[in-house]
DNA sequence: ACCGACCGAGCGAGCGCTCGCTATTCTATA
DNA sequence: TATAGAATAGCGAGCGCTCGCTCGGTCGGT
């Protein structure tokens, strides 16, 4: 165990490499909009942040973000009215704040835990950990892309949309690499594999309820699926 | 291109079988509702119902069903508001219309296309081409089912997951069965196949938009899914 | 004494839903 | 077949309430 990602594939050895975890990101989001957030005084501003987006989660989770009054995020956060908008310019603004920094700062996270891999075998089976990994330690976030965004404006959706093309076509790339290279099945359609993994990640993040009651951990779901695609892009 | 389901494995060849369509799936609605629905006439009351549920799901599909006011309803529907509540009881009565439709009429309905088979694989696959056809069929049920009902009462709730949980056992029974006869690999993890499935399946109706982009039909869908579970769980 | 952080009553708009009413269709009798 | 009366279907202004959001004021640290 004291080996290291990602020699040590554990989710416990990736959080260590990770720039950020679920306490530090609410620092990080405050930096990446502090010219938004009326409040300046970091000390002051990092905690009621953290509060703020526990809470619209929390709600969010139980019934939708739409359904999310802002009295109720009052209440959960124990924050009035007022000060709500010393943090936000609007409650459209706070769902903007976490897709625009997921979109941003998570998806260049995760693809810098691999883009210095050359083996397209190993860049693709450890593509696909570490994004459950990320979907694990930040399942909150990616549930309530994946759930609210369509409820936005048109270019809300738009960037929800982008990224996950994206990511879809960064998995067919690889695919594709490695069909090229004689490693993977030729006759295989790498979209299609790309698509689906791209479902197997967002099944982790969304259905967590179920592996939870039957006792699945991430890594457990990481190593079927990537046996699961080893075995569909074998030759 | 006149051979018959089964044999004939195309949507085209499916649809002949159904016992309701997408658009005869009212008439059904409707007696299976009438006791709640005030007005009685069906050739009144037919109509109106397709008119309230195609708007419901177009206009839950724009926001969401939260989002949905019923004036938005009566505009885009042309019924007034009270004419609305001659269908409805409320508007959570709407929502739970459309779930216990579903959990009743469409989960027999799948099942009664392969409960006669024997072989498991013909068994499994079938039923994997049968569910991704549903979902094509009747795709804004299935999505409004998906996205919506974890905004409603703890019942909704309960009843979603309850369908949920049910398909995915039986999806993993007929892995069971096949490990036991020797046909799949008794080394996989049959709960774990049968919760990727249905991933597989949700991830057909909730990704159309990406599929008809890229030109891949509902059959293209089918083959691509029964390959990789069939690669999955080969000896 | 000042200033940045925080507070919460109050605004107009829009919500789900109701109810007194009209319009349409069916039924019974001539 | 024509028509009066009953029954059903449809209408929409208005009710009580909650929504997102504002703004004049309070408070505590320097």
């Amino acid at each position: 165990m004291s080996e290291s990602w990602p020699h040590n594939s554990s989710i416990h050895a990736f959080k260590q490499k990770m720039p950020f975890n679920q306490s530090s990101i609410y620092r990080a989001l405050f930096h990446a909009f502090s010219s938004r957030i009326q409040v300046q005084r970091e000390d002051a501003a990092v905690p009621n942040l953290e509060k703020i987006l526990r809470a619209t989660f929390r709600l969010s989770g139980r019934h939708s973000f739409e359904a999310m009054s802002l009295r109720d995020l009052s209440r959960e956060t124990g924050i009035s009215m007022g000060g709500l908008y010393n943090y936000i310019g609007s409650k459209d603004d706070l769902a903007d704040m976490i897709e625009s920094f997921m979109d941003v700062h998570m998806a260049n996270t995760g693809r810098q835990f691999v883009n210095q891999i050359q083996d397209p075998r190993s860049r693709l089976e450890m593509s696909i950990r570490v994004y459950i990994y990320m979907g694990e330690m930040f399942q909150p976030w990616y549930q309530f892309i994946f759930m609210e965004t369509r409820s936005m404006t048109r270019r809300q959706k738009e960037m929800a949309k982008g990224m996950e093309i994206r990511d879809v076509n960064m998995f067919r790339e690889m695919v594709e690499s490695g069909q090229q290279q004689g490693t993977f099945d030729p006759l295989i359609d790498a979209g299609m594999v790309g698509s689906s993994i791209i479902a197997m990640i967002q099944n982790w993040y969304l259905k967590n309820w179920r592996f939870a009651k039957e006792g699945v951990s991430a890594g457990d779901y990481a190593d079927f699926t990537i046996r699961a695609v080893t075995k569909l892009l074998a030759r």
